[in-house]
RNA sequence: GCCGCUGUAGCUCAGUCGGUAGAGCACCCGCCUUGUAAGCGGAUGGUCAGGGGUUCGAGUCCCCUCAGCGGCUCCA
């Protein structure tokens, strides 16, 4: 998820004449040294991004790169990670240093140290590099003449020598894009402080800022542990994490963001709009829905079995243990045992003496559906003529996810996949690949999410099967389809899983985080583990090709990405109560009950609070639970025979005829409206 | 699974040095009858996550388990 709400500035080009500094020549264009747009360092002409003190052998030209750009701040946080360092081994000696990289929105650096950080330290280092910023110190670049060098001057850094020997080792792993390493010559920055003394330095492929001052404004987020090099054979180092921003009002602007993000985290929204829970008695990763949130399950399941119906698929079901022979055809087994539930093993019969008479036999729960598909598509001989034969199945999986990494909806132990399997002729794929994009783009908009990407996962060379024309061959189809679709296509090399490859597809939220939704993978493995056949016009058998699809991936998860998308206030037909009545005084309950009871006769899932509080902290208590529709009436309103609506923003209509409100809300809801109604826009709905 | 932190009423949280548990909101019962985000009063509510230990005495100190949170690793 990454995220930016700040826009970025404009790069300018400037010249540096031979044997002068970038920093001279931004300086002589008269570009900006202080404030947001302060030019941090500049672009060459490669593309690389160098120090202000850099001074080519060649005239050459460069951009002028602003601290309020993504690379310009990626420089600040880069170097505040570096006034990290330093803070933490002044505080704490004996501290070993990892890596410490700029990272989306921030910036973390690992240390190896005897007792993790506490919340104390971090607020004691945070205070220990605003000294460090305040006392102004240089960031000096250094090249070292030889790895000897760097072994010497690194000797009481073990993790550095680690880097330093990856990087002389003969290639075997490529450090071009370790932060440490590069692909030059060794370089350590050194800190420089105004008597020009040296008081602190790191191995470092830099660029940075040239001075302290450009680092006006961060903070220390949080502290956690991190594999050494991101093994978990390694040990584990302290890893802290911080922002830096190129302004305080940036910083605030950032730290408003992640406030927001709290606001609308939907375990949080899940519990306040009592919508689901996960009682301890359970288990972990097991969420139950409550009435609330099952209206909206309902209503996002019911809307998408409609779509699929419309687009020629089929519904299918099937139970969720199995013997285990069916994984073993499939291969799961094999490939994702540690992640399935361990088997219950039935039916097994003993002698008196103990022995075995009977062995028995193991029972999995389902990880996965399509293997369950494959055996509905072979229960009978299949033709062409049925192809492509579409089976859609609401299933429930269990997959047994690592105590750590079990998070509200979006990472369960039960789940409900809207699963489906397609199986075609080779022919067909092309165009169904096609349709199928397109049928899932268009009901992902229907749900509210409108901006996405798109993600090719190919062959992990260390988890697959098959043979390399057929990955080669998916993979390809794949890509054009997604390349036709003209969204933006990323590469996700050995993400695929190990039957086929994967376009994914991934949508940003309203905060403009983005998530994993829909998969769309191909399969020629699967059909061929479990003989599926179809015959052909030529009276031939013939092996069908399978797509695996799923659009909410889980619903849980689906569900849990719009409770945020939506910060609980969902679309009014998603809403589990869409209207509600307010009297203001007891009087006006026989005039709500008569417009109300057309409401409920539309379909409307509707109430009235008829209980003795006063009408404000009715208002104010509906207005929490995020109702789109609050329907008023008083005295006014009966005379004249209308209503007043209130809308979640505060925004009012009052003395709307009854009748023109029935129409409107029974609109708002029929053509699923993802807008939360206002007085503007529901006004609008009136006119 | 690993590292760190956390767990007190339905929710949000207080609880001092180890001395027998408290507030607000919600729920329930009254009063109030109201024009756009909290009217007033009262009552109820706790095996202090669970288990074990230290102690005359444990919400508080120690150990184990469970659950949650932040990361790492993983994610068909």
């Amino acid at each position: 998820m990454s995220v930016s709400p700040l826009q970025t500035q404009q790069e300018s080009r400037v010249k540096v004449p031979a044997g002068t500094t970038a920093g001279d020549a931004v300086q002589q264009a008269g570009l900006p040294s202080k404030g947001p747009e302060a030019v941090v360092v500049v672009r060459d002409a490669e593309g690389e991004l160098r120090d202000l003190s850099w001074a080519p052998e060649a005239d050459v030209e460069v951009e002028a790169v602003p601290a309020n750009t993504e690379a310009g701040r990626s420089v600040i946080r880069h170097s505040t990670a570096h006034v990290l360092a330093q803070a933490v081994q002044q505080l704490f000696p004996e501290a070993k240093l990892g890596i410490g990289p700029p990272i989306t929105d921030g910036f973390y650096y690992d240390f190896d140290v005897e007792r993790p950080f506490t919340p104390e330290d971090l607020r004691a280092l945070e205070k220990r590099m605003k000294q460090l910023v305040k006392s102004g110190q240089k960031f000096s670049r250094r090249e070292l003449g030889s790895v000897r060098q760097a072994r010497e001057e690194l000797a009481d850094e073990p993790y550095k020598l680690e880097l330093i020997d990856l990087k002389s080792g003969a290639g075997e792993v490529d450090t071009s894009e370790v932060m440490e390493l590069g692909d030059g010559e060794l370089t350590v920055y050194d800190n420089v402080d105004r008597h020009g003394q040296t008081v602190w330095g790191d191995l470092c492929r830099g660029p940075h800022v040239p001075h302290t001052r450009f680092l006006p404004a961060f903070t220390l987020t949080r502290v956690a542990a991190a594999y050494w090099r991101g093994d978990q054979n390694n040990r584990q180092l302290q890893r802290i994490y911080g922002t830096a921003w190129e302004s305080k009002e940036a910083l605030d602007a950032h730290l408003e963001w992640l406030a927001e993000a709290e606001r609308r985290d939907h375990r949080k929204l899940g519990a306040e709009l009592d919508l689901f829970s996960f009682p301890e008695e359970i288990g972990s990763g097991l969420p139950v829905f409550h009435p609330k949130g099952g209206v909206i399950r309902r209503e996002l399941e019911d809307y998408s079995r409609r779509r699929h119906e419309q687009a020629g698929y089929e519904f299918v079901n099937s139970p969720h243990i199995t013997k285990s022979a069916l994984f073993e055809t499939s291969g799961h087994l094999g490939w994702y045992a540690d992640g399935m539930f361990p088997p219950m093993h039935l039916d097994e019969e003993r002698d008196a003496d103990g022995e075995v008479r009977k062995p028995g036999q193991d029972y999995y729960l389902k990880p996965m559906n399509c293997p369950f598909h494959n055996l509905i598509y072979r229960s009978r001989g299949r033709s062409y003529r049925e192809l492509p034969l579409r089976l859609f199945e609401f299933g429930s999986v269990y997959r047994y996810e690592k105590s750590g990494v079990v998070h509200g909806l979006t990472r369960v132990r039960g789940m409900t996949q809207d699963d489906a399997h397609i199986y075609c002729t080779p022919e067909q794929l092309r165009a169904e690949l096609k349709s199928l994009l397109h049928f899932v783009l268009d009901l992902l908009r229907d749900y509210g999410l409108d901006d996405f990407y798109l993600e090719l996962s190919t062959k992990d060379e260390q988890k697959y099967v098959g043979s390399d024309e057929l990955w080669e061959e998916a993979t390809e189809t794949l890509r054009a389809v997604a390349e036709e679709s003209g969204l933006e296509l990323v590469p996700d090399p050995g993400g695929a899983a190990f039957y086929g490859p994967k376009i994914s597809v991934q949508a940003k939220d309203a905060l403009g985080r983005t998530w994993q939704m829909s998969t769309i993978q191909l399969d020629y493995h699967m059909p061929e583990r479990f003989d599926l056949e179809y015959t052909a016009a030529d009276g031939s058998k013939r092996r069908p090709v399978k797509i695996h699809r799923a659009l909410f991936g889980s619903i849980e998860r689906f569900f849990g990405v719009l409770t945020e998308h939506y910060a609980g206030a969902f679309p009014a037909w998603l809403s589990p109560v869409q209207a509600v009545g307010i009297p203001i005084a007891d009087d006006h309950v026989p005039h709500l009950e008569e417009v109300f009871d057309r409401l409920r006769a539309k379909g409307l899932r509707v109430e009235i609070d008829t209980g003795d509080e006063r009408m404000q902290k009715k208002i104010r208590n509906h207005t929490t639970q995020k109702v789109p529709f609050l329907v008023l009436a008083g005295g006014k309103d009966v005379e004249a025979g209308a209503v007043s609506f209130r809308f979640r923003d505060g925004s009012q209509l009052n003395g709307v005829p009854v009748e023109r409100a029935v129409e409107a809300l029974g609109h708002w809801v029929e053509r699923r409206e993802n807008a939360s109604p206002t007085a503007e826009n529901f006004g609008a709905e009136l006119a």
